[in-house]
DNA sequence: AGTACTCTGTAGGTTGTCTTCATGGAATAC
DNA sequence: GTATTCCATGAAGACAACCTACAGAGTACT
């Protein structure tokens, strides 16, 4: 039972096909099918099988590829304490990062680990909540949001580690008539004229909360993905709109009133593959990341700005 | 950082030189001396010193070996569960042992692993308490014994499992003016001339005991080793000697006796390096060992035989 | 001083892994 | 139904890593 194979097993696992897993190691597809072969030779039965045009795991591989997992993770936690020994972590780190948080989050941590050894690389990305477990695979942080619990959706093998929960306010022109509210209810916003977002991204169902307290049904005018934009074309106009309070600019016309009495907070997390998790440099930044959202929610523990 | 040399500095930390790493691992010194150097370049700093005509692990080799028996044993395990999954467990399970404990544990093991998958080596060895952690570095489990412990002296980084409590009593010929008593103590036995074992070995502290106890300076006209040649002396003639209740024949014109008020019980355990222990295999031949060890004490539970 | 032991270095052979190039099957497009 | 595309696999050769063999240097024991 080699190392090498078990390794090749969970990045399989991980990417499901040959071609994916030969991209990520800086290989041909063709050494990857000839590292497979040689590991279901000496395991002594099919690891793989053939599925459609491709290849997917078979039990007993799935197992290796888990025991593939373990061991990276332990591996890691070596190197951690390795790098611990000698000092300063050090390398790089990459943060895929949701742009909504990284607004928020990201400045503190990329001032803060200046002049350390670690280099943060982040790049955003704004995809459905399920496809974060797969970015977890080439980055070593994902910044991932979701409004129903603390774990993104389709995360099962990964670390989770919540960052922040933060409210979901109702933005509005300072002008409207709900503007002079100290806070809302479903019932004061269930008559308004929406900027939601596309149906299926997470915000949406706060809309869907408030419909279902209310029983009414919302009027939407448009379905927008773009925080910036939705701000502009809510601070001009009658519309109101669902936007996170730590990175929407209140003042230059635009308000945002909390809203009670429906599920309106969004939980902010760090999911990471458990090796990469266990990095002294993944777990400096880890920490900065939550030095930074703990900074970000005390200063808006006060309620929304005015 | 690679699994290779970890493991290497791993079995540098057990053996204590290069010599010997290249026996148990069936390379050439040659092969071995060049790794570490390459674990050093990778490293980027001295892993090991001389010492003597020898090498020794510097403070960062002791780290980084620590780290390889933690991947080991993760390893282990991942072989483990992928033992449990294919069904039964095989492979050769080579086990040192005291005679004197292997004569009433290890029949019942291989009679019961018979047919089975697995084969047991059993060797044994009688050799001081401090030597039994080098025999688990080439043994899977090693039967070891103690007196004033369930860990034996020297067995730091090893798994230890208790096996069995074993009551040293007092042997003597069946016409010995003490074999009419049903117990015995310190003050009863103080004045006998002994056969003892020799010094440093761990029955000695039986006597030391009694010493203690008594204050008397214990007339010890023997030191042997042999337990067989022991009993034969003892049986002819009014000389008397500790020995273990388990395995010395009664009958023939010798008795035991149990002797209460002085220290006189043996630790039987199985000392095992950590990712030995973790094999399906191991623990099946441990857990017999164990079922054995129960046996054995339950028919001895009355007390020692007449 | 001589002997024995341990580690290290060099040269050369063996093994294992990768790349290149070509082939074949399965889904998708036309 | 055929063509196209994508994915996996196979054979042959290049390349790197590792090991053995053998010689050399340093340290301890006698």
């Amino acid at each position: 039972m080699e190392y090498r194979h078990l390794e090749l097993l969970r990045e399989f696992a991980d990417r499901g096909s040959v071609t994916a897993v030969a991209e990520a190691t800086y290989r041909t597809p063709s050494a990857v099918s000839q590292q497979l072969k040689t590991a279901q030779r000496e395991a002594g039965m099919a690891l793989v099988e053939p599925a459609g045009r491709g290849l997917r795991l078979t039990g007993a591989g799935r197992l290796l590829a888990e025991g593939g997992a373990d061991l990276a993770t332990a591996l890691a936690r070596v190197e951690a304490r390795w790098d611990a020994f000698r000092g300063e972590p050090t390398g790089v780190v990459r943060i895929a990062a949701l742009p909504s948080a990284a607004t928020f989050l990201m400045p503190p941590v990329l001032r803060g680990l200046g002049g350390t050894g670690i280099e943060v690389e982040v790049s955003d990305y704004d995809v459905a909540e399920a496809e974060y477990a797969d970015l977890a695979a080439d980055n070593d942080i994902v910044v991932a949001h979701s409004l129903t619990s603390v774990r993104p959706a389709g995360t099962r093998g990964e670390s989770v580690v919540p960052l922040a929960r933060e409210p979901l306010d109702v933005a509005m022109n300072a002008a409207h008539e709900l503007a002079g509210r100290d806070h809302l209810t479903p019932a004061d916003v269930a008559g308004c004229a929406w900027i939601g977002v596309p149906v299926g991204y997470p915000f949406d169902t706060v809309l869907e909360s408030v419909s279902a307290e209310t029983g009414a049904d919302l009027d939407i005018r448009q379905r927008i993905r773009d925080n910036r934009l939705i701000e502009a074309l809510v601070a001009d106009s009658d519309l109101v709109a669902i936007l996170p309070r730590f990175t929407t600019p209140t003042g230059g016309g635009l308000v945002l009133r909390e809203l009670r009495g429906a599920s309106s907070v969004r939980h902010v997390s760090a999911v990471m593959r458990p090796d990469r998790a266990e990095r002294l440099s993944v777990r400096t930044v880890l920490e900065a990341l939550r030095a930074s959202a703990a900074d970000t929610e005390r200063r808006h523990e006060a309620g929304p700005p005015a």
